[in-house]
DNA sequence: CTGTTAGCGCATTCAT
DNA sequence: ATGAATGCGCTAACAG
């Protein structure tokens, strides 16, 4: 049925070794021999079986990638960044959804690690001492793609997000705001949520603007709920006159809901937030914002991994890329 | 240094056939037993290599998908109703990206099936004949995912773009619109290009309009071009009232286009299009648009594929799903 | 219900 | 430069 590697050396009159020799291109075969077994294999039409191959070679050239959310625009990015350079080693990958549950995170990690991948990379929110714990059992490398642990004890690849969110609201206040509402994320949530906080609490405060309660609402990341906040901002006496969103899709709802009132953005209300996703300068007024090299977060995660599957010694397991800052049309003067 | 099958079954006190069985759910193991093996398992920290696995049983429960372009929008929401499904089926999806490029597209296959997966998605645009060629040489089911062959020859789920585009044409008929211009994909494309180009033309026609040449342009499906396009329209001496963009993308551009040049729209120009992206509601105005069920046309090829795998019979090899038409603000009368 | 025995298709020593 | 032999970790008859 299935044609083998036996096959092709009977087809070709040589042992089974030198064809295996051949398909993995070593060197020490002669030329006429090489020839005859090219032959064979493209007379037999064999296809090597890369499971057997696995097996015997303990290495599957794949890699797996968990993934929070596909359909969100961020992490798909990141994923062209991966895909790029894993294309460019010749690793495959296997990629896992695990709708931002915690639970399925730790069940993708081992059904991946079940599969022998040769390496891990793991873009998800928290990592949780349970993370740490599946990723203990591995004998293969990790790293973290767009988020870190506390303890920095796995290598990562991100962004300072809390420099991010600072740079962000510290241009609002430049512009001589200080009625600034922040649309965040949830507080638990380490790197898009907490630190982003963080970020603009440390700006108003280094400003000598108070930080209250009133001025921060949580989202979840999705437009709606960047719409549904700004609704409640607005309502407030004394509305703030610009808001600072943990994501560019929460932000364009705040927009939309300023809009929807009546408002003008930016002269009536001035919004920036962090991430530059495509649509940014897809809506009108086009949006400023912090923008996070996603493509490039997935591409270097990737080549530390497979720096780390090669064995080469890293000096930086930890690496911090650069934000920037996109100004475009959504921020004024207070 | 790795833990085998053999060492829990020495643990255990059981034979390693045993162990398999427990480990595969096996029935046939007395209750004592399979807690025995289960502690054995805990204390040893055991985990199943699926590449063994695959390789004795000639299963790797996965299933490998190519995926034109996993950065676009309509692609990563088909990703989605795949991923739930195979999760569901526990196959996991190896994703392989394929820029597009019909040659890497070969390619990609051909390794998939390498790696013996258990069967294949192939989301791309056109198949030609060397891609039959390529699935030709598979022994495993594949199904193509929003596209479709010409001679049918292969399962496929998709929608009936050419149906689609007529609606959405149809619609702006409707409204009054007699100077209706598209804003095409490239016609080489059979699905989103050629296909919802013969929609608008049939529309037209029906309708005893004449489908000139100066009102249909052709667009690469993004942003920037649909933007484009629309300046062009935008300087005809008798411009368009109205606008069928083939994708959501190149309608939007079109919209800001001609926002951009002081016009409103709907009230000095009616868009629409197809897809139903999620940024078609959030852009102003929300877009009207013929709303093509993305989730569905991943997670009905994903379920056809559990099945054709399963060796059930199928009835409809080629299922059809209905796209339905999202009135929202984009569209007004002549 | 449990154990024995063969492979699955290939990489990899070790000889020659 | 090439061949023979071994085993990777597991499933799947088959036997008992």
């Amino acid at each position: 049925m299935t044609v083998t590697i036996y096959d092709v050396a009977r087809e070709a009159g040589v042992s089974m070794a030198t064809v295996s020799r051949v398909v993995n291109n070593n060197p020490n075969v002669k030329p006429q021999t090489r020839k005859k077994v090219f032959e064979a294999i493209e007379r037999l039409g064999y296809r090597p079986n890369a499971v057997a191959r696995g097996l015997a070679s303990k290495k599957t050239t794949t890699v797996g990638v968990v993934i929070p959310d596909i359909s969100n625009s961020i992490f798909s990015e990141v994923a062209r960044g991966i895909e790029d350079i894993a294309n460019m080693y010749h690793y495959n990958i296997i990629l896992c959804n695990a709708d931002k549950k915690k639970e399925k995170e730790i069940r993708v990690i081992n059904t991946l690690l079940e599969k022998q991948v040769d390496g891990l990379l793991f873009m998800g929110g928290t990592v949780t001492d349970d993370h740490l714990q599946a990723f203990k059992t591995a004998s293969v490398p990790i790293v973290l793609c767009g988020t870190t642990d506390d303890k920095d004890t796995i290598p990562s690849v991100d962004i300072d997000h809390e420099s991010a969110a600072y740079d962000a609201v510290k241009l609002l206040i430049g512009q001589g705001h200080t009625k600034i509402g922040m649309i965040s994320g949830t507080l638990q949530d380490p790197a898009n949520g907490y630190a982003r906080y963080q970020g603009y609490k440390k700006a108003l405060e280094q400003a000598g603007i108070p930080v209250t309660e009133e001025r921060v609402r949580v989202g979840n990341y999705r437009y709606e709920s960047g719409y549904e906040v700004m609704k409640y901002f607005l309502e407030l006496s004394d509305r703030p006159t610009a808001i600072f969103a943990a994501t560019d899709e929460m932000a364009i709802g705040a927009i939309h809901a300023a809009q929807d009132q009546g408002l003008k953005v930016p002269d009536d209300l001035s919004v920036i937030s962090v991430d530059n996703i495509r649509m940014a300068s897809m809506v009108r007024p086009q949006l400023t914002t912090v923008a996070q090299p996603m493509y490039d977060i997935g591409a270097v995660s990737m080549r530390l991994l497979t720096k780390l599957m090669n064995k080469e010694n890293v000096e930086m397991s930890k690496v911090t890329l650069p934000h920037e800052i996109i100004q475009r049309k959504s921020v004024a003067h207070a």
